[in-house]
DNA sequence: CACGCTACCGAAAGCGCTTTCGGATGTCAA
DNA sequence: TTGACATCCGAAAGCGCTTTCGGTAGCGTG
């Protein structure tokens, strides 16, 4: 299968114009289709090339033609990261996509001391990178702020709460939360409290909005303690749902900013003694694996990572293709998806609660 | 804090070298710190570069110094893709590592029709990368082995079966196995089972042959029915352990490949009624946050991935110096971590089960 | 047969750096 | 004052490609 070609020095264009017989010139042209090298030529070049094993110095063309086929990604700086289950997943449809063009895909931290954006100027103007590929944005964020002001094309993972001006994919994470929510209110229920996440992410600020407004299209009231931010991961569900597990009426539902937050729910609904998915119903929202594997299996609103990635990918290279047409052809492609529905055992119809009942009565009178 | 100057064009050299009225080798040469420049032209070209905001174009470089500052990570093919958890944490570890040194990491994925060996060379070809890193090798792993017939610098990140002769850095899995079976043993447990993984993978080899060795030496039996292997994720363990479960002498302790199937098994003991941690403990392998957030909190062998890519950033920049003094140094940095055992609620002493007791002295007889 | 065309290829000038080499100063001892 | 030596910098030749430009050979047309 693998059929790596000639082990020892990689030879050069040199090389193989001396092989040939042909100037340097001719071979290049001749591999790169230009239309003025006779058909016989290119193909004795062609079947050269290959046999040799010749690969083009990446270094020498891209300081002959001054362009990188190289997209930045700056992973999100260590401080704020409560790890993205995603990430490898996005990374690796970027990468996938990238490499059918024959672009690369560089990946930059960022050092202590320093912020995304230095780093991301830094990439652009040592010209180690082409175009720039953001991910996990926050409602405002600095990294958009900066390529806004370059002239470097860019496609942003998410968006940020002014989103007119650049290149997006993103999730409509708010009709994700809507859906998931008439779909509970579907189920019988009324008391649906929300872990929500860092609102200064935007897609956990878009969740909660999207919470707010299913309830109040259906005309029901969220007490402020249903309500619980800042979630970062299933040990903050944990506390949190216990104190909303405790409040006197508590919620039949809850919806949850992601999927590891959810399942800290279900451990809370747990160690509480009640039975999730029967007491209390919930939601997740990311589509992971695990979600399967839990007791009961999460219900939960997925989206395809890998496949956001490959779209980035693509959305980027129209990009750079229509920088470099010099056509203004002033397109800026935003594209939203939708996050659908996967229903497993852990969001069922409320079941009478004695206690809540009760309780719900007596705050009627 | 974002001090990004400049915006407009990148300056060159040229124009460095004009507005400061020096020829470009020179200014070259200060910025390099070559010891025939004055100190006092090095300051002023220092200044005036920094004040310029330029920013040497690393191609240019590249192609004159013949080094690229670059190394590669393919991505495992997707393929036989159970998400690693961990990917992202070690991409950062090296990244940020690199990052110190003014490397790069290029993130390469395997596009379909193709495997990884190819992709590598065509990267080592082309010139892209300087060095390459390796994760999640099997125990006897085609990127070793090509890497090994090249003459690029590499490290591994876990090891092959036969790894004498390159540079490594793996956890001590078969000491972690036998660490936490001998905490079993400890407390009390004897009908000890294995959720193993892909036997491929030789850190699943590994950590089963900790398994086994450790019961060995206990003196204690293990059944076949008490092994089971390729279990991939939750939901393999899910199954898996519903099976054992189910078994007339079913085990009181269970050890998993990693923390996902840890989790599984948690679930599939509390789908039989069970209690885990009382019933069945469970000990797992990964220090996964989630652990935390599970009922009961999971006890398992932790390792610290973002070091680990750390330190293979180092052994990496370690093995590019070595290879650039030219002395034979034939130094094979290999480097062997412990997992660290993390307690928690999920693991405890046997309770005497009659059903159980029962069964063990039936057989007895 | 001369002319104009087309088809094809070679020459050469970069791309933006690095690095060797040598030459121009300045310094100091004789 | 001269020569020997450092010290410091400029000149220039690459690194391995791309791309423009021009030239030659071959063709068909009048």
């Amino acid at each position: 299968m693998s059929s790596v070609k000639q082990r020892r020095e990689a030879i050069s264009i040199a090389g193989l114009a001396l092989h040939l017989g042909l100037s340097e010139g001719t071979i290049s042209r001749a591999l790169n289709n230009y239309p003025d090298i006779a058909e016989k030529t290119r193909k004795r070049v062609r079947d050269a090339a290959d046999k040799l094993g010749y690969q083009p110095s990446s270094t020498a063309r891209r300081l002959a033609r001054g362009i990188v086929e190289t997209v930045g990604f700056v992973l999100p700086s260590r401080r704020d990261h409560f790890s993205d289950p995603f990430l490898s997943e996005i990374l690796d449809g970027l990468a996938a996509e990238l490499a059918r063009s024959g672009w690369d895909l560089l990946l930059a931290a960022v050092p202590d001391g320093q912020d995304e954006v230095e780093v991301m100027d830094r990439l652009v103007r040592s010209g180690k990178i082409g175009a720039f590929a953001v991910t996990r944005v926050k409602r405002s964020d600095p990294r958009v702020d900066y390529l806004r002001t370059t002239s470097v094309p860019f496609v942003v993972h998410g968006r940020t709460r002014e989103h007119e001006d650049y290149s997006w994919l993103d999730v409509d994470n708010e009709k994700a939360f809507v859906d998931a929510v008439n779909f509970l209110i579907g189920l019988g229920h009324k008391n649906i409290a929300l872990l929500g996440g860092d609102l200064n992410m935007n897609f956990a600020w878009q969740r909660r909005e999207g919470f707010l407004k299913a309830m109040k299209a259906a005309g029901l009231k969220t007490p402020a303690n249903y309500i619980a931010d800042n979630i970062g991961d299933g040990v903050g569900a944990l506390a949190a749902m216990a104190t909303m597990l405790a409040l006197p009426e508590r919620p039949t539902a809850v919806v949850c900013v992601t999927d590891a937050v959810a399942i800290g729910a279900i451990h809370a609904i747990q160690r509480a003694g009640l039975k999730a998915g029967h007491d209390v119903s919930v939601v997740g929202y990311d589509g992971l694996p695990m979600g399967e594997a839990t007791e009961p299996p999460l219900t939960t609103m997925s989206q395809a990572s890998y496949e956001a990635g490959r779209e980035v990918a693509r959305m980027l290279l129209g990009a750079v293709g229509r920088k470099d047409s010099k056509s203004p052809d002033n397109q800026i492609p935003q594209i939203l998806w939708e996050a659908k529905l996967t229903l497993r055992a852990s969001a069922n119809p409320p079941v009478s609660n004695p206690a809540n009942k009760s309780h719900r009565e007596e705050t009627k009178k």
